[in-house]
RNA sequence: GCGCGAUUAGCUCAGUUGGUAGAGCAAUUCAUUUACACUGAAUAGGUCGCAGGUUCGAGCCCUGCAUCGCGCACCA
């Protein structure tokens, strides 16, 4: 019997050297994990922020995967869990202008090649941090494969995807409309827009013969088509092509009468006029016609030479002195003050996206979606919970090319060339082309880099060495993926798309989905209103293994969880009653007798129970039902094992019988040694510590066989 | 507008192929030098959102509705 049982587990003692001895033992790595011939289990990690500092989020995560990959490791699977991290472009780039801003600098007007180095740095730096955070935790991943999403073999990988996807003719250079965040003066893909309902001003302008409804006068000074339905009676005398005079907010323009089936007839007054530069369904009218485009606000969100008296001035402060203008020339019918509509924003800092027509790099994704679509039908991908199946194919049946370009320093620069003359844009990740094969003008390299998601969406393959390495050839396809369902559009579905381009084959079998974990009242942790828990401290308080059954208990896949204190503290009572029972059984059992005796019928009984316990808990955890199997645990450990066994058995082991005394001994080990290690995936550091101090085996538990 | 999810004890949630409703926390009562007060024994608490249907039998399957949450969408 070892003395540290006399007083409460003390996690903060323990975790710490716990880890250090798995991380020496170099069991995380599937080379030493497992048998030679073992069948093969991988999961690669979701490559985290290397600028960020541990949230509930990533707690979760980790405690996750680590249940996922300590089972299967102790089934004796060649067990790969490969850790990474990201360089998270525009998150990053985000922070540290932030950064900037309070040195009172700016990364407008710095040298970009100075700024990224400074990034790197400050990166670089960051790491570290977060690295010992995910240990904390107790992942046991495998850190002599660890990957950087900046690494050269990465940029490879993804250079060599761009190149490919640029032959197949999926990647292109298109003048298309964008969408634009003004204040961060980048572009975005759809998914980075988030929609916003407001109420605002609805304005009904004379314009000719017609009156026109709009939200956004601003953008009315170019204005010269005016559209219609073809069906729409109400204008039935104005023919299509047909131009009228009119007056207008600067002065007389000729207007051109456009017929096109978007407009909605219900709407306003059924007219519209049309401002292709900056609005989506407008240039796809004008792309129909072949109209004339024109800018008219820049990049700023300032009005342009075209706006006449208002040049210069920003959008907000133009809207009100243009309408004024407009009634002062009697031009304004009405206005609605209580229109109800959606705005696009930029989900990062909230500021109206300003659509912009922009030379930049798209991917043609449907042919893309296609092949995703026929695996995923074909049951290739299974999806926990299921119906994140259905959204993912609705989300592929109607997706939209993606545009690859930001505007910002911090990611993988695009390898491409642009042709100064026309505008042609050729890859080029071998640097040979100088001359544009269309009009054999000079090409300059592309400024731009590309979103963080275009490269993190080949993370299984690329990190695992994609073409020819043995670690890809052994690992991939991957088994599962677990991450957030917030990012199944953004990473998961796109992850299967780039993966079945490159590889033929889908990057993983299983996506396991996780919610998002919110406060105690069941609200969004947010900085903003002070309610965010930090696994770290909670980890400090309860200790780890306490926090990560926290976790998992009552943690559906797919679902949020609302974590406590409360529950916590529940979990770290439960560590010290494991504790308890630890130093009940040793000192009434001590282990001197390895031989298992004769079983009385009352001991064969509790053994037989114990039986189904680990069938019952091995079919939820093969079902990915961790939630269950922690609970069903939970209450055999406390409830039947401590509340009913141990406490029958106190007056077995006062018997005069020797065979009653040595059968109950038996029990009381043998159910110990299984719970500890049914435990172990989720509670790691205690089950291990007290192995290691009461079993014979010389083996880590982390590595003992899970029990039949 | 379209889609997805949720609705079960005071709170947070489980409930696997349909077979008499479960857990944790909270509450109430009792026990007390016990392996463990980070304890034990017990108690109370639910027309499973509403209305129909299928079935011998529905929390679960089907239809409709309501409320809440989320996602997607070019009505200027």
């Amino acid at each position: 019997m070892n003395e540290i049982f006399l007083s409460p587990y003390n996690p903060q003692a323990t975790e710490e050297r716990i880890y250090k001895m798995w991380e020496e033992s170099g069991l995380f790595n599937p080379d030493n994990n497992s048998k030679a011939d073992a069948p093969v289990f991988t999961i690669i990690m979701p490559p985290t922020n290397a600028n960020g500092s541990l949230h509930a989020g990533h707690g979760l995560v980790m405690t996750i995967e680590d249940i996922m990959v300590r089972y299967k490791r102790m089934q004796g699977f060649k067990t790969l869990w490969l850790p990474g991290l990201d360089h998270a472009g525009f998150e990053t780039q985000v922070v540290y202008e932030k950064k900037l801003e309070k040195e009172g600098r700016s990364r407008f007007g710095m040298d970009p090649k100075e700024l990224y180095k400074e990034i790197m740095e400050f990166t670089v730096t960051n790491s570290s941090n977060i690295k010992s955070q995910i240990k904390k935790i107790g992942a046991s991943c495998d850190w002599s494969r660890e990957k950087f999403t900046l690494d050269k073999e990465i940029i490879q990988t993804v250079y060599g995807t761009f190149q490919k996807l640029f032959d197949d003719g999926l990647a292109y250079r298109g003048n298309r409309i964008v969408s634009w965040c003004s204040k961060h003066q980048t572009s975005f893909s759809d998914l980075e827009i988030t929609d916003v309902e407001r109420i605002d001003k609805f304005y009904y302008l004379k314009y000719g013969p017609f009156v026109i409804g709009t939200s956004r006068p601003e953008t009315k000074f170019g204005d010269k088509y005016v559209v219609m339905h073809p069906d729409d009676k109400r204008y039935s005398d104005f023919k299509d092509g047909q131009q009228i005079e009119l007056e207008w907010i600067n002065g007389p323009i000729t207007a051109t009468i456009i017929k096109d089936s978007a407009v909605d007839m219900e709407f306003g007054t059924g007219a519209m006029t049309i401002t292709p530069w900056h609005d989506t369904t407008d240039f796809e009218i004008a792309m129909r016609h072949d109209l004339d485009k024109e800018q008219i606000i820049d990049e700023m969100g300032k009005l342009l030479p075209v706006a006449g008296e208002f040049a210069g001035m920003s959008i907000n402060k133009a809207r009100g002195l243009i309408i004024e203008k407009l009634q002062a020339k009697g031009l304004v019918e009405k206005i609605d003050d209580n229109y109800k509509h959606v705005v696009r924003t930029c989900y990062k800092c909230g500021t109206v996206i300003e659509p912009q027509i922009k030379s930049q790099w798209f991917i043609k994704m449907k042919p893309l979606a296609e092949k995703a679509l026929e695996k995923i039908n074909l049951g290739e991908v299974t999806y926990i919970p299921d119906h994140y199946k259905k959204i993912t194919t609705y989300w592929l049946e109607n997706i939209m090319d993606w545009n690859i370009s930001r505007q910002i320093v911090w990611g993988i620069p695009i390898p491409a060339k642009i042709c100064i003359s026309c505008g042609h844009g050729i890859a080029d990740i071998n640097n040979e082309v100088s001359e544009c094969t269309k009009c054999g003008g000079k090409m300059e390299q592309d400024k731009d880099t590309f979103d963080t998601w275009f490269s993190s969406g080949q993370w299984p393959f690329a990190s695992l060495g994609f073409p020819e390495s043995n670690d890809y050839k052994t690992f991939y396809p991957t088994d599962v993926m677990e991450t957030a369902g917030e990012i199944i559009f953004f990473w998961v579905s796109r992850m299967i798309m780039l993966g079945l381009y490159m590889t033929g084959k889908t990057p993983f079998k299983t996506v396991y989905l996780h919610g998002l974990v919110l406060d105690a009242k069941g609200l969004k942790m947010s900085k903003s209103k002070g309610n965010v828990i930090d696994p770290l401290i909670i980890t400090q308080k309860f200790g780890t293994d306490a926090f990560r059954m926290g976790m998992v208990i009552g943690n559906t896949p797919g679902t949020s969880l609302p974590l406590s204190e409360d529950k916590i503290k529940a979990y770290k009572h439960f560590a010290n009653k494991i504790w308890n029972i630890t130093r009940f059984v040793y000192t009434n059992a001590p282990n001197d007798e390895l031989k298992k005796p004769t079983v009385t019928s009352d001991d064969e009984i509790i053994l037989k129970e114990l039986d189904i316990l680990v069938k019952d808990v091995t079919k939820d955890m093969d079902s990915y039902k961790f939630y269950l199997a922690a609970e069903k645990l939970y209450h055999y450990v406390w409830h039947t094992f401590a509340d009913k066994i141990i406490e029958e058995s106190k007056a077995k082991l006062q018997s005069n019988d020797v065979a009653i005394i040595s059968s109950a001994q038996y029990t009381l080990r043998y159910i110990l040694e299984t719970s500890l290690k049914l435990l172990h995936p989720f509670m790691p550091f205690i089950t291990e510590e007290i192995w290691s101090n009461i079993s014979s085996d010389k083996k880590m538990l982390m590595v003992s066989e899970w029990p039949k």
